[in-house]
DNA sequence: CCCGAACCTGAGCAAGCGCTTAGGGGCTGT
DNA sequence: ACAGCCCCTAAGCGCTTGCTCAGGTTCGGG
């Protein structure tokens, strides 16, 4: 599914922009490295960047077999059903996402610290794994009933952990926050749609949006900035 | 396409927070007026429900016609394509959220006073018609390359209008803002993203998510706050 | 009373969809 | 050498898709 929005660079040609799942490797200890046999992961990769591209719905299950150099019939001995391939990668992204959140706010140091280096890290992982992250956070809603439940308690305890800190912040007086549900909800959805905009061939780095939001949440609860300045 | 997402109240049976796009029609200089002849009418508002809950390769034709009490042909005489539909939608639409940020962007006041507004009615107009702001701002990549041009456009325009507010502000010495091309990148993804996970049977009403977010934007941009708090 | 225009339908076409099935190569261990 | 297993493909089934087309209904004007 292409996002191309805003002002973030010049509209070039679609798909131009396209940073394959494969490339996205860089940086990372193997990215879908549990997904097995070796067959199953080129077919995943290759469904991630589809369903990115193009959306779930409008890839075929020819186009990621495709991809992979396989025939449509070898996606069916990995995986039951398309739809089970879009819950792995859903599931898979969901938990890396929520890692990345854990570590950062259970590091030690004030709630402006934690919850800064929460939203540099969600922010960058949202930017550098922007075609994963796409699939992950837009897709939801063509995964079936019952993977869709799943999937959307693993969301909660995102939400849970950013609220955590920041209801710290305020009981500790380091925030100012009249709507700790609000805010939080308001956090989680500027840094959530980093996926959708950002853009590899922009002109901004994953580490370079992730300062900056970091900064702006900050503004946000009301926190005494890096630099020292107040409210 | 149906978001349910993080904690905005809980998720129920799918569909079940729909609000229909002629429902969203209160308030409103009639929503879809400008589109004839009636029965056009009537298959573009299906076509805005059947694209937000479903998205719009989940759609069929043959859903959209039925919707509107027609047969799958009828769609033909009045729309060459189920993609022209969407592109007619996707342009009214953009026309509208842009006419509210124009709106308020063009008032007297300080800059502080016309971010607020601008945040504000943008916001609350994302909430309130987030069954057509979710067609408008999540489907771009299923129009066809010329249609899509032409939105891009458009949202263009949004940019520029939400950075000369933040200019203005910058140069009166009202608002503390290093990176105003980031910001306004964040400002205008903090609204937009509401189209996403607003539900209507959530605890917050569209004024309401308005003035938080106007607040919060404020805090972004270092503004002095209505209540008279500085940076 | 009929005309032409505007609007709509029933039936269906070609293409593409997700998925299945029968079968065949190439490993492993014995 | 060969059985047993895993992994894969060619072919294609049954269905749905976006879209078309010949024909019918309704209506205002002459």
């Amino acid at each position: 599914m292409v996002f191309v929005l805003l002002t973030e660079s010049p509209v070039d040609g679609e798909g131009s922009w396209a940073m394959s799942a494969a490339e996205e490797t860089t940086g990372e200890d193997t990215p879908w490295g549990e997904v097995t046999p070796e067959a199953a992961r080129r077919l995943l990769v290759a469904a991630v960047d589809a369903f990115a591209e193009r959306g779930y719905h409008a890839t075929t299950t020819r186009d990621i077999a495709g991809r992979s150099g396989m025939s449509p019939a070898a996606l069916y001995i990995h995986f039951k059903t398309k739809e089970e391939l879009l819950h792995r990668i859903s599931k898979i992204g969901h938990e890396r996402a929520l890692h990345v959140l854990d570590t950062e706010a259970d590091r030690d140091g004030t709630a402006a610290e934690r919850l800064a280096g929460a939203v540099r890290s969600f922010v960058r992982w949202h930017a550098e794994r922007h075609t994963t992250a796409r699939v992950v956070q837009y897709e939801l809603d063509a995964l079936g009933e019952e993977h869709r439940t799943e999937i959307v308690a693993l969301r909660r305890r995102s939400d849970a952990v950013v609220r955590r800190i920041i209801n710290e912040g305020v009981r500790d007086g380091e925030f100012d926050v009249p709507d700790v549900a609000g805010t939080t909800l308001a956090v989680l959805s500027l840094c959530i749609d980093v996926a959708r905009w950002f853009n590899a061939q922009g002109s901004r780095t994953p580490d370079e949006v992730g300062e900056l939001y970091a900064d702006l949440v900050l503004r946000m609860v009301g926190a005494r900035t890096a630099s020292g300045r107040k409210q």
